[in-house]
DNA sequence: GATCGTAAGGTTAACGTTTACTCTAGGTTC
DNA sequence: GAACCTAGAGTAAACGTTAACCTTACGATC
């Protein structure tokens, strides 16, 4: 910046303020520095600005292990943004470590962070907490499990989709369906089971205990509680899981006992990642809009660092039916270990 | 800091020789100093430090889309190392996109960075060049579509692996084996259907230029080409995909027209990513070690920001046969619309 | 033609650290 | 006991930029 401000015949205060577009300088010799900064290979430093103006340009997402389906769609929607606002995505993972996430807490208080985006259900060490008490901009994304006015939140209807699911398989003739849920210590978790549980008393089918499962949203539960399911005397047919990953589990058990979907079982799935549509058959589920998700959230908290004002501090997005091939009308009679012809 | 320095009753320079554990603070005065700093809760100003000593802690990763695949797989291995260095992970996508790849150099030259990683197998704007000139230390991961010695890479034995998938599926009798390649303008496409042709070759087995399509590793290229193949008067009894992504669309196909996997087609991929285990059928595959890749890169990098030596500057990671479940004998006889049962 | 306003540009301090260098006091060596 | 060394601590400059404030000159106004 010196050797321009140099070259230009002026002082650095000069080329700052072309750097800057602020005003205090004449049209010419704005024009005559700025030709020379596009002709140099100058770029200014960061260090120096992020020191001098107290912005550093990062965006922090936080969030418990990196997984490729519900994380993966609002790191998208969230990239998208920031791409275009000129911060960069900083992504850190706590792997649900108390002590991971103590120090990525530490760190972050050295200001190098403008802004966070917590895709935590919950936490070991009062992020929120501190982050409020720093004065840190943040945007909790997915249902928090204290539900609180504090700091903005980005959700959607769960419990509407746990009600569509349900409603949904209802409509298709099942009287006997299952849920895998999430680990019900969450409230997200626990809001698709009240969908479901509403939908069934709507309808006047008593809620059978033995069809409610707790997993924990990952593959391996859908796997382990469709087998328990499946050796019940008296199995449903049909089940809504929790999460999508769960259901790619559901597939997994089904397949291992060559029962068809959705023929002898229907499967509905919850989140819609991006590989939902690719799974065979594809997989009916609900909807939540992971990106548009993302977006917002980044939206919201670039708001938020720029002082501006929120609309709303809770944004809940639509849940929404996305019918593909995995639910059909329920078998009749047993299931076969061969299947019917 | 300066408050620190005022209670202990010294000057910055000595709190920051505590904090930087350099000598010149005698065993009292550090000791004291140090618990004043933990009582207090005072952590570092992260762009001071960056400005005075030129380290930003940040390494930024370069990639096309964030999709949930191969790049996951690799993110995950960096995420592991960085976290432990102290490092934090930018993730940057340029969705392909000129302008955006452009946009990104630019930023990066402000020296916000201390290190790139590049999962880019070829790029538009001449990013490893402009690295190198700038003096920006940096690890390719994957194969590079020109083979460099300029600057250190890491890949895994992409030709071993199109010819161990190729000799596994003839060593289970296959002898009409398509290929669906990535795109050919990529090294690392050729190299696999290099390691292909080699394993017909010394079987023997004349190469039939039909059963090789290309495509471009997404699930879509999977579904159509596998569409083609099956078209063909003769269809092959066994797919090998160029990645996983694309072997999800062949299931997809397959699926689609009732054939089942492995009774009437073999199925192969090619990475071995995250729900490659959690398709119906699992997929066997050709196992990159993707989490390893990006620790080496990883490590690699932090070696030569640290100006230590690198022992080799291209490293090549062995992929293996993950046997699964989706390949078999060949089917006899042609395809049939519906199933023999 | 004196006064004022304003636009263009410069001076200087500051952001929070680190570090090269300096100073001081106390101990060691011959 | 003088010369020298060393450890502990401090001073001040520097990292690259920005912003508050100041200066100057020129044109407008009465």
């Amino acid at each position: 910046m010196v050797e321009i401000a140099r070259r230009a015949g002026v002082s650095t205060t000069t080329v700052s303020k072309v750097l800057n577009h602020r005003p205090g300088v004449g049209e010419k010799t704005r024009a005559r520095i700025q030709r020379l900064i596009e002709q140099s290979d100058y770029v200014q430093n960061h260090a120096a600005r992020h020191l001098r103006k107290g912005r550093s340009g990062l965006i922090d997402l936080v969030l418990m292990r990196l997984e490729g389906g519900y994380d993966l769609g609002i790191m998208q929607g969230v990239q998208e943004v920031l791409e275009q606002s000129g911060y960069r995505l900083v992504v850190f993972a706590t792997n649900e470590d108390e002590a991971t996430e103590r120090l990525w807490l530490r760190r972050l208080l050295d200001q190098s962070s403008d802004g966070v985006l917590l895709l935590l259900p919950y936490e070991r060490v009062g992020i929120a907490k501190t982050l409020l008490e720093q004065g840190i901009p943040f945007v909790a994304i997915g249902d928090r499990n204290e539900p609180t006015t504090a700091f903005p939140t980005i959700g959607s209807t769960i419990w509407l989709g746990g009600y569509t699911a349900t409603e949904y398989l209802l409509s298709l003739g099942h009287r006997r369906i299952a849920i895998i849920t999430g680990p019900l210590h969450l409230t997200t978790s626990r809001a698709r089971l009240a969908g479901y549980r509403e939908a069934l008393e709507q309808a006047g089918i008593p809620v059978d205990p033995a069809l409610i499962c707790e997993g924990s949203y990952l593959l391996g539960d859908g796997i382990r509680q469709t087998e328990a399911l499946l050796d019940l005397p008296d199995p449903p047919t049909a089940i809504f899981a929790g999460n999508d990953a769960q259901a790619a589990g559901v597939y997994q058990a089904l397949y291992r006992r060559r029962i068809r979907i959705p023929e002898e079982m229907s499967v509905i799935g919850f989140d819609d990642v991006t590989y939902a549509a690719h799974m065979a058959p594809p997989l009916t589920t609900i909807r939540q809009p992971l990106e548009e998700m993302g977006r917002m959230a980044a939206e919201m908290l670039l708001r938020l660092i720029a002082g501006q004002p929120l609309e709303t501090h809770h944004v809940e997005l639509a849940t929404s039916l996305v019918i593909r091939e995995s639910c059909g009308p329920p078998r009749r009679g047993p299931l076969g270990r061969e299947t019917a012809s």
